[in-house]
DNA sequence: ACCGTAGTCTACCGATCAGCTAATTAACCC
DNA sequence: GGGTTAATTAGCTGATCGGTAGACTACGGT
């Protein structure tokens, strides 16, 4: 997995590791610190491993005391994660809002039906036209 | 994986998955025209099973029309994933300030150690008083 | 020098994932 | 009915993931 913000992404879809960030955020802990609260369900191996998935995707860094590996939060991988949810903020809004939803919903599948409709008549369009253009390939 | 906001962000870690989110931000779709940008290096199938995690994580809407299933975005999970993140904002503001990180990260350090310090001392204080504390359940 | 503590490393296991091919369903048109 | 197009399903791979147990490293205290 090359990509940066698929590590992220992929680093927050678990909740053990959405758990030790939350308890990062209130300052830096250890490791045993961090597993503490895990202990009755997974090894301390399984939060190392988690632990390194973080840091892996940046989002947590590991330093050296003695003994102790004290970790602490690196939000950094999340702001292209926001900036990238940012784009779709004007869709969350929308899809709070059920009647400019139901009325774009009849719109959009009429021009769409139409639009199909006309491409399997006479005129041979091709597809292209609909397809890839605004696709912006780094904010994807 | 029965947790709704793991779901999310695990359909979100994948380049296809988000670029036909893409896609769907600019309007309505059927599967072959999602399909088409990607015909080069994956099969259709493929991406009918990018567009199932996509569903099943209720970000993707499938309707039908005729032997078309018309696809549309809906946003409404990425607000619990936009929530979730904007908890971090303090964070992510915070990253950019390379100084006070400097100076914060020093002073973390050194209060850390002395209260490690003070525990592997005489007094057999419980690890716990420092660990789960403000694990806010539902927002992790 | 020895013991305890903190943490990591190395397999190993079962489950899930991403991708393919080939076959199948469902609808339309002639 | 027969052919075409749209899309899904089934079944198979190989890779990755989450987790474990057990051996190992590194450091501090006595």
């Amino acid at each position: 997995m090359p990509d940066t913000l698929s590590r992220t992404f992929s680093a927050l879809a678990d909740p053990t590791r959405r758990a030790i960030l939350a308890r990062l955020r209130t300052g830096e802990a250890t490791v045993s610190e961090l597993a503490g609260p895990f202990l009755g369900q997974m090894t301390l191996p399984g939060v190392t491993k988690h632990l390194k998935v973080l840091e892996t995707a940046g989002l947590v860094t590991k330093t050296r005391d003695a003994q102790w590996r004290p970790c602490t939060l690196n939000a950094e991988p999340l702001k292209d994660a926001a900036a990238w949810m940012e784009e779709y903020r004007v869709h969350m809004e929308a899809s709070l809002d059920r009647l400019g939803d139901y009325l774009s919903m009849l719109t959009n599948a009429n021009s769409a039906t139409a639009a199909r409709n006309s491409t399997n008549a006479a005129i041979p369009v091709e597809r292209t036209t609909t397809t890839p253009d605004t696709t912006d390939a780094d904010t994807v």
